[in-house]
DNA sequence: GTGAAAGCGCTAACAT
DNA sequence: ATGTTAGCGCTTTCAC
């Protein structure tokens, strides 16, 4: 079925079908309703491939989540807190605004050019980037791309000197100084002053910002940095373990943590529960993201949350007022973060 | 940049570097090294839309995730244990095969016709169908659905029935009634007679197929059934809870209980624990799924393990062979399941 | 208010 | 082996 047959059926061109599916407003409502009608009794859709030809957009939205784990891993992404949730409301508020939604999974940089090859054919009209570290490939990708697209967790700052100025471009992060800030004052309130760290990634904006701002309270509240309670944990359950192993075998441990994410958090707890090292009576555990676990495991994590839901809507908003050319340049959006008090972090023993 | 251009760069005509995209035999080596190094100095892609409307195929798969969850809550897909690693292998599997993924939540039968209409636009090549009940809504869709199609969980017996002789469909399932006769046979051999259940939907397959398969079970190793015992979930923590804490007032309590999903198991064990019922020395657990939660609450879930990445795998590769012609009529395929025992599930007291 | 006709960028049948 | 040409189904100027 195509415009040209309701056309007949209708006794109308294929001009006026155009018209009445576009909503033209110089169409009489009566051959509105006499197309409409035909367009109905067929179930009529126009063909994308030919309306976008013709000059339409695709109506449809790029997903693009750059993921640091594992392949075989079949939880990979979902165990990643970030993007299940992530992904879940894009899809939900990208279809409530009328937009299809197309995903694609990044495990690489040198993968970075799916991007670009996305957009070069015509497959979206806007793309949004979550996960990605900063490197070479994503940088020139960004600095060449003249669509619109929306990067979750990325330094504003560097977006602003790469990209071209009219580049129709939105930042959206957390509030990580914040949420890390919050963390340290927790701990200092329970008493805490020997506080260990388990890193993220450097490479990571967010990884970047709360590892400074742990830095940066421990100094605000006067207390030092002990280089031995300090691991690299990469944002990744296996290094968090190992590190967290070498630790215990020092001898020396501090009588609370902060993971930069849930999951070396759980990885932590595990670990030292199965060196005999209870938590929270021996060391007190913090988390950051609140993801699904954090509640479920016992003790229940204590953690920042971060508001995943409200950042993808933010995102597809944002990324939708670019496309209806209501919104141009660089756009910063920074959403709060809240702190979770459970059961894993307690009063220094 | 069009292929026109290429063309021109490159001193043959529009129909060469057509050739040389599709990879036709009929081009020299010389001439495609010629063309292909113009196409590569300018990063270019042909658009998608015209190729479509000439003929090829969108190479998109559209997914389509019917969520019975609430629509408020940011973790209903991501919650659902099926969804989440599922999407996750479609996506991967599908992307490393060539395919781009289109994705779409659906949240009532009345949305069906978003299926119909994704396929109608020519969006998509072919579609994957997971967490569908039966109902009247999808059985249309479904009759006069004429391209490819996967549909996971559902009655292979129903969509023969239905569908046209030459429709190109596909059916996946996993081995339910291997799954819950696991479940009783685990429990009867840690010597529970007294065992509850907690009902997920009839209206699923998997929910009703287990039901039965549970049903019979009980009756083959000549235990009773006790409608006290029996509790509706619909596969809905709430409900879950809900029933649980009747069960609870009604001051009899089974030794054991299996639940048709995790997420229901996990409520019943906070439940139980929440009334000062502990788990497992006073009462067992059985979840199903394996979710990601199943392994890390505790005491971890005693579960059987759905095999959602093979299974996404599969619907993809099922696809796959359609589109490329290499497969019609209806297939169905079921997956092996595998009791996985942790600590919810005990001897009897 | 409505129709005729050009054109979007590509593929494929045909011609050479 | 390569170029020419006719569409694919729609939108959109331009006439009327």
């Amino acid at each position: 079925m195509k415009s040209e047959e309701i056309a007949k059926l209708a006794g109308v061109s294929r001009s006026t079908v155009s018209r009445v599916i576009n909503n033209y407003s110089n169409v009489p409502e009566k051959t509105r309703e006499k197309v409409m009608k035909v367009i109905r009794e067929y179930n009529f859709e126009p063909n994308t491939s030919a309306r976008v030809l013709a000059g339409k957009g695709t109506d449809t939205l790029g997903l693009f989540l750059f993921s640091i784990y594992d392949k075989k891993n079949p939880y990979r992404v979902y165990g990643n807190s970030y993007f299940g949730p992530f992904l879940e409301a894009v899809i939900d508020v990208g279809n409530y605004k009328g937009y299809y939604v197309m995903v694609h999974t990044i495990y690489n940089p040198s993968e970075c050019w799916r991007i670009r090859q996305t957009f070069s054919q015509r497959r979206i009209d806007g793309g949004i980037v979550i996960g990605t570290e900063r490197n070479q490939e994503i940088q020139s990708i960004l600095a060449e791309l003249n669509h619109p697209l929306v990067i979750v967790d990325y330094d504003p700052e560097e977006i602003k000197a790469i990209m071209p100025k009219d580049a129709k471009i939105a930042v959206i992060n957390s509030n990580d100084v914040k949420g890390m800030e919050s963390c340290v004052d927790e701990l200092v309130a329970l008493g805490h002053t020997r506080i260990g760290f388990i890193e993220g990634r450097d490479s990571t904006y967010s990884g970047y910002v709360r590892k400074e701002a742990f830095k940066r309270r421990m100094a605000y509240h006067g207390l030092p940095l002990n280089a031995n309670y300090w691991l690299k944990g990469e944002f990744v359950k296996t290094k968090a373990e190992a590190a967290v192993k070498k630790l215990i075998k020092s001898g020396d441990l501090p009588t609370a943590m902060i993971a930069c994410n849930d999951e070396m958090a759980l990885a932590a707890m595990d670990t030292f529960k199965n060196h005999g090292i209870r938590v929270p009576e021996d060391i007190s555990i913090m988390g950051y993201d609140d993801s699904p676990i954090a509640s479920v495991t016992r003790p229940s994590l204590s953690t920042v949350r971060i508001p995943f839901y409200n950042m993808a809507q933010k995102a597809v908003e944002a990324l939708s007022d670019m496309l209806e050319k209501k919104a141009t340049g660089l756009r910063h959006y920074q959403l709060d973060v809240e702190l979770i008090q459970r059961e894993s972090c307690i009063k220094r023993p």
